[in-house]
DNA sequence: TGACATATTCAACATATCCTGAATATGCTG
DNA sequence: CAGCATATTCAGGATATGTTGAATATGTCA
């Protein structure tokens, strides 16, 4: 019943798109829905999701918070009313932001235990990988930086 | 029996570092592996991954390809046996190529389908996440390209 | 407060993924 | 080639993950 409904085209780019995100551990799910927020003409209720997407209901309510946990994507309250709209973060660093967590934290415990598990040249190669992993998270939360984040 | 069964510290590196490496979307098995070539005195046989990490030799045995499959371990052949051993990728751009390689499917999906699923400013939109992409990707690869890749 | 609309939780089910041991294939030596 | 050592495949069982509908909680209005 909703006006909205995706257009095959737009299926077919929910599903690719959403498949890609898998590559990094994101549940399809999750994917589709912030896909549906890019496409759709506006924010977008529970109800517009379980639709749009063909899930339930409280399968939609529980994917839209984990991605609004991981910052990709917001809720908007509407007044006098409980329900609820989503819409997708426009700042396109939040929805990568998470992956130069994990080097910040894989260099943080390589660090933290290096004298404890190796020594000699592994433990050289250890710290370099560290090192290195610092670097590419410097690097990539310069570009987030210059195209925003939040 | 293996000389090099991973000490108890050992083995809290390894399973903390896969288990951040799940993240990608690594499964369990393929990151211990890969976190036991890091810390092994030299490159490792598919007896001594199953044994170091208890799993069977037939899962060491996939794990080890999937690894080599995604660049992250290399395989050495040993003059006059079938025996293989496995040591890591020094290069340690390697396992974060593939991420690079993400943002930019990403990208190219985003701009090959743009017209078909978008206009006004869900277009504009878009346009700007691939770009963005594209612009992590860069700055990615430069600094994989400046620690070496292989 | 009661009636309504909506969101959230949760236990059961469905599905995908991982892991294993047994069987098979491959390569090496003599 | 026979015999050995090792790797690989694969079907089945085990585990983890995702999905659902029903029940519950929460917020809003009159």
């Amino acid at each position: 019943m909703s006006i909205d409904a995706p257009s095959s085209a737009q299926q077919r780019f929910i599903d690719d798109f959403a498949q890609m995100l898998t590559a990094w551990g994101m549940p399809l799910t999750c994917g589709r829905l912030y896909a549906w927020l890019l496409l759709a003409p506006g924010p977008v209720t529970l109800d517009e999701f379980a639709e749009a997407l063909g899930i339930s209901k409280s399968n939609a309510s529980m994917a839209a918070r984990d991605l609004e946990g991981i910052g990709m994507a917001r809720r908007l309250t509407e007044r006098g009313s409980k329900r609820i709209r989503y819409e997708a973060t426009t700042e396109p660093g939040n929805a990568l932001k998470r992956n130069s967590d994990i080097l910040g934290q894989l260099a943080g415990l390589i660090r933290s235990r290096l004298d404890a598990v190796a020594d000699g040249r592994n433990r050289a190669r250890l710290a370099d990988l560290a090192t290195f992993h610092l670097a590419l998270k410097a690097a990539m939360d310069g570009v987030i930086e210059r195209y925003g984040s939040a």
